[in-house]
DNA sequence: ACGCCTTATCGTGGAGTGACGATAAAACAA
DNA sequence: TTGTTTTATCGTCACTCCACGATAAGGCGT
């Protein structure tokens, strides 16, 4: 039943995972960083997923960069892409959004 | 009941301020996007406010690296710092922090 | 197969970051 | 005044970031 073993208060709920360390939380920061990034997951919390060309046309950028900004935001975690036919489908990873405003919570 | 209109700034309850825009939003994100910025802040929170020297000794930093993420951290409104004599005292603004966890909460 | 559409990656240039040692500035002590 | 202590700033170097256009990779329609 306890899913994380030596987790001291080891529960299934997700409102309880625990905080990022130092390290993880300087990395989501960072990726947050940056205007173009932030109006993306703004963008993907009211849409809940949309693909990756949406993305594009609403941002005042060269697709390239746009691209670009994606894979800093997948690569910290924030959000995942899933490729269906020709497109790249964009949704956030709640449990990480989640627990970074938690950590955040903490500061 | 007008909530956001014509009210620009003038809340005396702190918990009514308005949400940091995006690039303010930004802005503090990466100011918090490296590793030893966030252990000062960290170190701020606990010992209130604390000396210069204190920050550098905390860290395995040089001196000099250190000031440096302190302006930074400054810049982005996070942190105060005031001259006491020879040192330079520094606290976190808190206005700004719990300013900054609200809108991280409505990411 | 062919061309088309969507997205990712490459290559590049300019700007910014993060580290350091050296130095400057300012307050205090003697 | 002279020297000491504390902190900020300067100069530098290697590296990363952000923007772009060009190109590659892969799925779709015909």
């Amino acid at each position: 039943m306890p899913r994380k073993g030596s987790n001291r208060t080891a529960s299934p709920d997700p409102n309880l995972q625990q905080l990022f360390d130092v390290e993880t939380l300087a990395r989501i920061c960072k990726a947050l960083g940056h205007p173009a990034r932030i109006k993306i997951v703004n963008y993907l919390r009211k849409t809940d997923r949309c693909v990756c060309g949406k993305i594009v046309k609403m941002l005042p950028l060269a697709q390239s960069t746009v691209s670009q900004h994606l894979k800093c935001l997948k690569q910290a975690g924030l959000i995942k892409g899933e490729i269906e036919g020709l497109n790249t489908c964009y949704c956030l990873d709640t449990d990480v959004l989640e627990r970074f405003r938690r950590t955040v919570e903490s500061l």
